[in-house]
DNA sequence: AGCCTCAGTTACCGTGAAGGAACCGCGAGC
DNA sequence: GCTCGCGGTTCCTTCACGGTAACTGAGGCT
């Protein structure tokens, strides 16, 4: 129904995260801030993605312009990807979140542990 | 396959992603911060969000220890729900991308045009 | 008695996103 | 001539996300 429009900021920012929020995106993100300029199969085994999702993945976020695909015309073929300028400003802000997702795995799974004790009697 | 194992960093960060990663989760978390303690109605209408979305995602969040559920047995039942402490650190990493996400939403939408552009002739 | 509110839960169903696998071109090497 | 590696693309299948709608339950209002 989307009845968001009352709350317009919500909107936009439910907007750019389904561009730039999902999980492959922020990883590809913050793989690339890590290890610089990246190829194809570098990220694939990197990340653990599949080659249709990392495609996909990255086409999108050059279409966005945080990356930028150079080609480069040898035999076999090369393709590095690096994050552009404003790819870079994403990763500020996205990697404060990577180093809570590390910060607090330990802490969601105990809380969860806890949670799910209390319901065994169910 | 997750053949991330020779990346460990990357697969726990996928993993917490997987969790407090999506799309409705990271609303929630944004819109109690800025409303604080809220109902469940309340929510639904704020966000526009499903019942059913809603206590789900109410519920994995509460599970895994980001928000904390407080029952007033009262009539009509009264149900709040408000950030907890790990709750609250999520939301200072998840805020920085909604800020980043409303300032940068239009360069996306420039670079998405003009890539588009560029391909207009396929 | 019947219906309303609040806070859910459950059943059902459609859609779309994610993954697997096969194929492509291109040259190198066996 | 066949196959391999790289960087993809295409097709197919599956499954989990998300929405609708109906039911619950305890009490209050009329």
């Amino acid at each position: 129904m989307s009845e968001s429009e009352f709350c317009p900021v919500f909107e936009r920012i439910n907007q750019v995260l389904a561009r730039v929020g999902d999980r492959w995106s922020v990883l590809l993100v913050i793989s690339m801030a890590r290890n610089g300029a990246s190829r194809f199969n570098e990220l694939k085994h990197r990340l653990g993605i599949s080659q249709r999702m990392l495609s996909v993945t990255l086409k999108a976020l050059e279409r966005d312009g945080l990356v930028i695909r150079t080609h480069y015309p040898e035999i076999p073929p090369r393709v590095e990807y690096a994050l552009s300028e404003m790819g870079l400003s994403f990763h500020s802000a996205v990697d404060a979140l990577g180093y809570w997702a590390v910060d607090n795995l330990e802490a969601i799974d105990l809380a969860r542990a806890s949670y799910d004790k209390g319901l065994t009697g169910k």
